[in-house]
DNA sequence: CACTAGTTATAAG
DNA sequence: TTTTATAAATAGT
């Protein structure tokens, strides 16, 4: 539309680049207004300039049309929402005045299946957790065979050093070191746990647990 | 720009005015576009066809206009919708794998809580269903009785005038009138019934019944 | 929607 | 700014 084509990409010219604003500046705004008049239609129009210079077109009846089609808009969604919490309400087992036998029936058929399914799914749940207690219990106690092994070994250690230097502790009878570490062996087990911070159990039922895959 | 000129007044054919509103919308549209890259200009342009259907264009961030200061609010309105949805497909136990053991506990309950709520509404309902059909049963025997006593008296009757008029039909033990009326009963309970055309019982089923209340 | 004749917008001078 | 050749938009079909 001119002597040449352009592509529709930023001017980098300045002065051509403002003059072009001008001119299509000016076509646009011609063709709102005629755009607004032949078709009845309401037209809100407004161009800032790289400068922040402003011009603008509008009729006068724009915004009133604006807040008509919000409006529109937002009615219906308030009432899609409406029919929602009637929806939401009856399932919760409210406002059930309006219904009939039949529909009450309907309602309580579909809420025994959604029970049905909800306690399946909780006790998926509950079996992963106890799957993942299991597990745990048995990685738990061979960490204690485990224990038990080393201290055994290490109290015929003991025994050995305390014979070879001498008899005189054989008068102590009330310190038995086997009941010393039986005592404290759950507290050694947690630190020679493989898993360093999952020792306690935790069954996740206070928040979304990473668990229930 | 077209076969003829034409004049900037409001098209008075519609679907012409349609027309050439849909054309000059998208010229107007592109225009706005070319300008904007062209020129780095901010444009903001909004159309509301004459039936408020709207059409925009904007490459800008006029913060706070009208524009986003309602799609704020219908976004929120959309939000309510999507929480509400969620809610529903919970309690229809769908869409569960998001909860915790925890969750589906409540929800579990207070499913349980709704049934009950819904089976008393139900039960209700019923038992005023059975309350009127007693009522009407009571009804129908009062008129029974008071039918009987009446066909018992026209029968006393008729045979005092058989009785009067002569003998000869004593030969005829076939016929017994009492067998006769007692047969027809029924039909003439219907007949004799004080309401007009609720004889017979209706459990409203099948659509909502204003027994409800 | 597609076509196209005659109109309008505009790029470059 | 105005001019003008040409591109683009579009009225009517």
């Amino acid at each position: 539309m001119g002597r040449g084509k352009i592509e529709i990409k930023r001017i980098e010219n300045t002065t051509n680049r403002q003059v072009t604003f001008c001119k299509r500046r000016n076509g646009l705004l011609k063709k709102a207004y005629e755009l607004s008049v032949l078709c009845d239609a309401e037209i809100a129009l407004i161009v800032f300039s790289s400068r922040g210079r402003l011009y603008e077109y509008s009729n006068n009846k724009f915004v009133l049309s604006m807040q008509q089609y919000y409006q529109q808009e937002s009615a219906k969604l308030r009432h899609q929402i409406q029919i929602l919490q009637n929806g939401n309400r009856n399932l919760m087992g409210d406002s059930l005045s309006s219904l009939s036998v039949k529909e009450l029936k309907q309602l309580e058929n579909r809420l025994e299946r959604s029970i049905t399914r909800i306690r399946s799914k909780k006790h998926e749940l509950l079996f992963a957790e106890i799957e993942y207690m299991q597990k745990r219990e048995a990685e738990l106690q061979s960490d204690n065979s485990y224990l038990r092994a080393k201290i055994a070994e290490n109290e015929r250690a003991q025994q050995l050093s305390i014979m070879q230097a001498g008899t005189e502790y054989y008068t102590l009878p009330t310190f038995d070191p086997r009941n010393y570490y039986h005592t404290n062996m759950l507290e050694a087990a947690a630190d020679y746990s493989h898993h360093q911070d999952q020792t306690t159990l935790h069954l996740g039922y206070d928040t979304k647990t990473d668990s229930a895959a």
